[in-house]
DNA sequence: ACGCAGCCCTAA
DNA sequence: TTAGTTAGGGCTGCGT
């Protein structure tokens, strides 16, 4: 096992086998493959040269090569730009001519980082967007009351303020009666005035939250503890969720709306000269850019830059490298264009000479800090949109950034878009119930999405070894070249041609991430995810599940002028889950058929209404006079109201998911393009899984918006069903009705059931299995002694046949 | 030897 | 400042 990766990698060292595989590989097929990239360039080349005018001959040490194509001129009054943004930030700054929002003191600017269709990195600057929350509004208040409570409101803030240093001039800068409703709870769908409160910063919210909570004396009105509203969501997410913006989206800015930053024109004017290293940037109002959804032609992707590496180090013998200790030998690179097969650069940065490696440039340092400061520039000059490796999150990107500060190579730690701003490393502690406690670093790369691999399959894939080695044998088939770690060393200390092995070695290293991500389709499925659940890309390689659902229920509440609730709603007690059968322990030696309902939490949810908006309780039956025909009571004994009266959110969510889900999975059928197909099948997935994961988000019992009435109801509503599936099956297929066997449920666990229909074959079990399941989704009783024609489909499929042995001799061994 | 509680892991 | 759920099996350690 690989030195330097154990640390973030967990598992057993390589066993025996993996050994014996590994000898089994020539050594230097990967060479020959490297080798054959090469031949495959040289082809491209030529063919590129003799359609267009030779740049002359490549030089191998040049960096001609790094840069991305470089962009043409751009008329901002004739020019419509199209990006596809990858990650959203915001900064504070300046107000800028012409833009809307404050205009004195720090005012928030978004920016929104992407790339063209011709492969060009853009940084659009959004200005005049800005933050707010809502608190009910006092019993008559009126309209003209806003300004006063809006100067009192910002007089308390302004005096909360410890320092001042960036000037804020006002906090509060508005205050608005709007007509809204709250999420939590069915009110006789009924509006109700709520105040707008619109403050100058983001960090500001939690300020006036606080105040308001605490008691916020408006002149002329008692004192009131006021309950915000929305008054917990990013900064980024509240701009994405208005402007209609989902993650990876296309946006355009239209010609004519939008200022070019360039260092030419507005020398001397700070507003105006680029503050990054993108080839594009500009700067546009909030109002005037065009979020396009993620349909038709807008579901393309653009040709992303990965670059993925790895680096090696020096170690002491048996000692785990230290960045003040031990140099950085090599860093090897591969960056390729997403959907190329192959990457298009690939080096090898060297401290000391080493022989040429057919295929990849090999740059050689006589001094560390050289190499470092080279490689510093690269990274700058790809100007790479996402980074990969394995294990670089903690361990190579920290480790290289420790290690320059050490040797105090100057410029080192700039790597992210922004030019003044430099990478730090932070410690964070990163817990939840899925995860369990995992201590991460994190460092900042503004505009550059960091995909560590291994990261990736902690969370997406359970494997018994995350060692590189053997997640690569795993999905590839293929392992790293064979050096042991611990000669590694001994290699570098050696001459040219050892130093060339290990070179070949860590040029593997800086592929394989790529492949996996590839195999994996990592970057399309995360992609997808982003744009179906509306976050940023970033957001759901650093953040738990819980966000993803909020945006989504942001979008739709905003569209029905829904509030949430930013209170953390006191948590019950734990309640009860799935209905597990016990199972019938035995041998059996007849097929088994195993039927289970596809997606049976969010049919239950959208089969029942069951959502914030339509929840009940006694009280609000009596004094909305509902009758017993307007509202259901679940198997937990909540009660919501149908939806003739109220279409839950929750619900519509779901239904949003699982019809795009279907048009995802029918285009992909009709879908000839690999490429697209790949698109597809990721959004299918992403869909799939958004949708299971609502019902989470409702009984996160340490979450934004938790709701046990709906999540136990859920669950009562799964263990009726596994019961009634049980009940139905072996009711109806028994030799009274004329069925040759009576049938038996073996077991059954929360959305599947295992039968026995006691036939001798496979054919027959499935042809039962089939009718089963189809009669069943049809005749299903859904509510407590009544019959119920359930529109949603509750869908029971028929999953397998096979032979199951449920027993226990395996324990005893046989 | 046995029952029980607590922890960790997995399935769904 | 940030976290999806519950059920259930296997293992360990403790007390009787």
């Amino acid at each position: 096992m690989d030195q330097k990766k154990r640390k973030g990698a967990s598992g057993t060292p390589s066993s025996k086998r993996s050994r014996l595989t590994e000898d089994d590989d020539d050594p230097s097929s990967f060479e020959a493959e490297l080798a054959l990239m090469n031949e495959f360039d040289a082809e491209m080349k030529m063919e590129f040269d003799s359609q267009e005018m030779d740049a002359g001959p490549e030089n191998e040490t040049t960096s001609s090569k790094w840069s991305r194509p470089p962009v043409g001129p751009i008329d901002p009054s004739k020019d419509t730009l199209a990006f596809q943004q990858l990650d959203v930030d915001f900064y504070v700054g300046k107000h800028l001519a012409g833009m809307p929002g404050a205009t004195v003191g720090p005012v928030p600017i978004i920016r929104m980082y992407g790339i063209t269709m011709d492969g060009h990195s853009l940084l659009a600057h959004i200005h005049g967007f800005t933050p707010y929350f809502f608190v009910p509004a006092q019993p008559g208040f009126k309209a003209e009351h806003c300004g006063v409570f809006k100067d009192a409101l910002n007089a308390v803030v302004m005096k909360d303020l410890r320092s001042n240093r960036e000037g804020i001039n006002t906090a509060v800068l508005a205050v608005s009666m709007v007509v809204k409703e709250s999420i939590y709870g069915y009110h006789g769908n009924r509006k109700i005035p709520f105040l707008k409160i619109t403050v100058s910063l983001p960090r500001l919210i939690a300020p006036s939250k606080r105040l308001l909570e605490g008691g916020f004396i408006c002149p002329g009105y008692s004192q009131y503890g006021f309950l915000t509203y929305e008054s917990n969501i990013d900064f980024e997410i509240r701009f994405m969720v208005d402007c209609e913006v989902v993650g990876c989206s296309w946006i355009e800015t239209p010609a004519g709306k939008y200022k070019l930053r360039d260092n030419i024109s507005k020398q001397g004017n700070d507003h105006f000269s680029p503050q990054s290293r993108c080839q594009i940037e500009l700067d546009i109002s909030w109002e005037d850019f065009v979020a396009h959804q993620p349909e038709g032609e807008w579901s393309k992707v653009a040709p992303f830059r990965i670059l993925s590496f790895d680096i090696e180090c020096a170690g002491r013998k048996g000692i785990f490298p230290e960045a003040d200790k031990d140099p950085v030998i090599q860093i090897a690179n591969m960056v390729i264009q997403q959907g190329d097969r192959d990457p298009f650069i690939r080096n090898v940065f060297t401290l000391k000479e080493c022989a040429s490696v057919i295929g990849s440039q090999v740059l050689s340092f006589e001094k560390e800090s050289e190499l470092l400061k080279k490689w510093s520039s690269f990274c700058r000059e790809v100007d790479p949109d996402i980074i990969t490796g394995y294990n670089i999150q903690n361990f190579d990107i920290p480790y290289i950034l420790n290690r320059a500060s050490h040797l105090k190579v100057n410029n080192f730690a700039f790597l992210g878009r922004i030019r003044d701003k430099i990478s730090v490393i932070k410690d964070s502690v990163f817990q939840s119930k899925q995860m369990g406690k995992r201590e991460n670093k994190v460092i900042n790369m503004e505009g550059r999405v960091q995909l560590d691999l291994l990261q990736i399959l902690l969370r997406d894939y359970k494997l018994r070894s995350y060692t590189l080695n053997a997640v690569s044998f795993h999905f590839l088939q293929e392992q790293k070249e064979d050096v042991q770690h611990s000669i590694i060393t001994d290699l570098q200390n050696g001459n040219p041609q050892t130093r060339r092995r290990l070179a070949v070695y860590c040029l593997k290293d800086a592929i394989l991430p790529l492949r996996l991500l590839d195999k994996l389709m990592c970057v399309i499925n995360y992609m997808e995810m982003a744009r179906v659940t509306g976050v940023p890309l970033t957001y759901l390689l650093s953040r738990g599940q819980q966000i993803k659902v909020v945006s989504q229920l942001l979008r739709k509440a905003k569209e029905q002028d829904l509030l949430m609730p930013s209170q953390k709603i006191e948590t019950g007690d734990e309640y009860e889950g799935a209905t597990v059968i016990e199972p019938e322990k035995g041998y059996y030696n007849i097929p088994i058929a195993t039927l289970d309902f596809s997606s049976l939490y969010p049919s239950i949810m959208m089969a029942h209404n069951l959502c914030y908006t339509s929840l009940l309780n006694q009280h609000t039956i009596q004094k909305e006079n509902l009758t017993p025909d307007q509202y259901i009571k679940t198997p937990s004994g909540n009660y919501f109201v149908k939806s003739s009266i109220r279409k839950g959110l929750l619900p519509e969510i779901l239904e949003h998911l699982l019809s795009a889900r279907k048009k995802a999975k029918f285009d992909l059928k009709n879908e000839t393009d690999p490429f697209k197909k790949k698109v597809l099948d990721g959004r299918q997935l992403a869909l799939k899984i958004s949708a299971n994961s609502v019902y989470g988000f409702t009984g996160a019992q340490v979450g934004k918006l938790p709701c046990l009435e709906i999540s136990q109801s859920v669950t009562a509503f799964g263990r009726m069903m596994i019961e009634q599936t049980k009940n139905h099956v072996e009711e109806r297929y028994n030799i009274a009705n004329g069925y040759k066997h009576n049938a038996k449920v073996i077991y059954g666990d929360t959305d599947s059931v295992m039968c026995r229909f006691g036939t001798e074959t496979v054919e027959e079990s499935m042809e039962l299995g089939k009718e089963a399941a189809e009669f069943i989704s049809t005749n299903i009783i859904a509510t407590p002694g009544r019959l119920m024609h359930i529109l949603v489909e509750m869908n029971l499929k028929l999953k397998s046949v096979e032979y199951a042995v449920f027993d226990e001799a395996d324990r005893y061994g046989s």
